[in-house]
DNA sequence: GGCGATTTATGAATCGTTTCAATTATAGAG
DNA sequence: CTCTATAATTGAAACGATTCATAAATCGCC
């Protein structure tokens, strides 16, 4: 059905070597034969298999991004970055969604390495490292992302939480708070507990600061939510002056919780500090301060490492890790 | 470096027919002879090459879907109910995000094409059906999502927006409400016209009804903050007592214009309905009363056409609509 | 024990592209 | 006009799984 090679180049009357020349190195043949291959490319309407070329250069040219989340826009964002990276090299990026389920994890796992795929990018739930190690071993390398891979033996591409968390506390301290509150939940997570490790890092260094650690059900808005009025709940003398939640999701529940009462008035009577910096941040009822992360960076370095350990795979192991940046706006100081 | 078929036929003491035999009909392969083969599938980590075997077969295991945007929620969704009607037809999904782009959009269109991917689904941008129509007769059908393709020749699925529109300007003429603003923006959008145009028709069966139509920038919630601002500034006997946005990034917009200022109370002075029924929707400082589409199911019907058109291309084109939903939370109903 | 039916196994041919050693054409130098 | 670089082109081999016509082994039955 769908013309091949052979035909294009009994029309064009060459050899099907010139019309991979023309397709991979035009410059290796002469002009006119360029033309007549081109012409004869358009007339049957010509594309390229993709299945064959693989099988011939051993490789695809796709690389696969494992996240956990698309619906969260830090994802989003980052495989952006990724997807300009790699086009940049001529490669495609396969997004593939593990929802926090190992199974889904390794099913795209089975997918890319039955695709040859030329790298993976992956934010690991499971144990993989083995199956990690595997791939590589057959050729694919993996770069971890969101995740330090200081102790899995492979390169990664994170962003310092830690001091995202001393950011927010800091800032909430230089604007004169002093019983400062972090409302989290899941513990467990690397983000929450690290973000958290960092507020605790700057409250020290200040005599008078107190860190109270709030713990909500998850990390949605509706959990930020029910945290904001439990703390409405209690008595105003025994409130914090400010509150860091582990995520803008979880701020944006909380201030609706304190406007919907209009009790406490942010941020004059609490200021509030997010995470993320995602979209909705900005245009909340209070514009909210936030830690952004560079999403689109960390996509693209990712990429960038994953290349250069593809062409050599000898390469040294890297971690990379990022500064997070703190985003003033009006939930967080006096006017 | 990888193993092959041949390794493993040569290890396990049979032909690479056999082995072949076992990966894809092991019901014909005498069982001893099938544990015989996995054990060496085992001992060699063999994988099958995905390119070899669509090589052969002429036709990748791959349906490609082309959305707008991944950060909307209503896309996403998609995406996971395509891929698990796909999943169930041993078939995985590519996700291209084109951006409303249609460079974007043709770039993942050559892809797909170069892939020789099993179908494609497809939220169009530009013009494409003359590109869709040579795919097809490629071989790779095509379906529109979010799109009738009544008279563009190719199967489609969607949601009927009329209804949309419909269903929620009446539940507010119900609601006792009869000055209704409908706010929205780029109304060359099918789905903004629909909506507005749905609307429209439940107004006029009631006679005292009116319908305003607010035009705002964009889609954004800033848009719907800014729309919110504009509709406070007018004086109180002049504004609508009833608002319905083309979506809910808006509506949230707009309640956050209504309830920062607390000089209208919703729904008692103005009710407020959204459209998509986000996850934001139930979470917002009143819960949104909101219009629900069926989005997974969508993704997962439009394989389901895809697969029937791949499996007999001569087969009728289908356009299917599905009726959106009402949800009906406390912006709208008076307490 | 012989015959046909059935089950199981074989291996060469095929898919379409790329590669590369070999060949032919072309140009420039002497 | 010959010889040697250089440029342009050729075409067979290779990639690895699948298919299918064919062969071999096994079985049941008289």
């Amino acid at each position: 059905m769908a013309a091949s090679v052979r035909d294009v180049a009994q029309l064009a009357k060459v050899s099907v070597g010139t019309v991979s020349n023309v397709l991979n190195r035009p410059d290796k043949v002469a002009p006119a034969t360029v033309e007549r291959v081109h012409r004869a490319i358009d007339e049957l309407g010509f594309v390229r298999n993709d299945a064959a070329r693989q099988l011939r250069a051993g490789r695809s040219k796709t690389i696969g991004l494992i996240v956990l989340d698309v619906r969260n826009p830090f994802f989003t964002e980052l495989a952006r970055g990724a997807e300009d990276e790699a086009a940049a090299n001529q490669l495609a990026v396969i997004l593939g969604n593990s929802d926090d389920d190992s199974d889904r994890e390794a099913a795209y796992l089975d997918l890319f390495e039955e695709q040859r795929a030329h790298g993976i990018l992956i934010t690991p739930i499971g144990d993989v490292t083995e199956r990690l190690e595997r791939l590589r071993a057959h050729g694919t390398p993996a770069v971890l992302v969101d995740r330090s891979g200081a102790d899995s033996g492979f390169s990664s591409v994170s962003v310092d939480d830690i001091a995202g968390g001393y950011l927010a506390a800091r800032h909430l301290l230089e604007q004169g708070r002093r019983r400062i509150a972090y409302i989290g939940a899941q513990f467990e997570i690397r983000q929450v507990a690290d973000r958290l490790e960092g507020a605790r890092r700057a409250v020290t260094e200040v005599d008078d600061a107190t860190l109270e650690v709030i713990s909500a059900e998850g990390l949605t808005v509706l959990d930020g939510r029910r945290a904001g009025e439990r703390i409405l709940a209690r008595p105003a003398t025994s409130r914090p002056d400010a509150l860091f939640t582990v995520n803008d999701l979880m701020a944006v529940g909380v201030l609706q919780a304190l406007v919907m009462t209009g009790a406490v008035r942010v941020p004059d009577d609490m200021a509030l500090v997010g995470y993320d910096d995602i979209d909705f941040a900005s245009a909340a009822v209070v514009p909210l301060t936030s830690v952004r992360q560079p999403s689109r960076l960390i996509g693209s370095t990712a990429v960038s490492v994953l290349l250069e350990e593809a062409a050599d795979p000898s390469l040294e192991r890297r971690t990379i890790v990022f500064q997070p940046e703190l985003v003033v706006r009006a939930s967080s100081v006096r006017h």
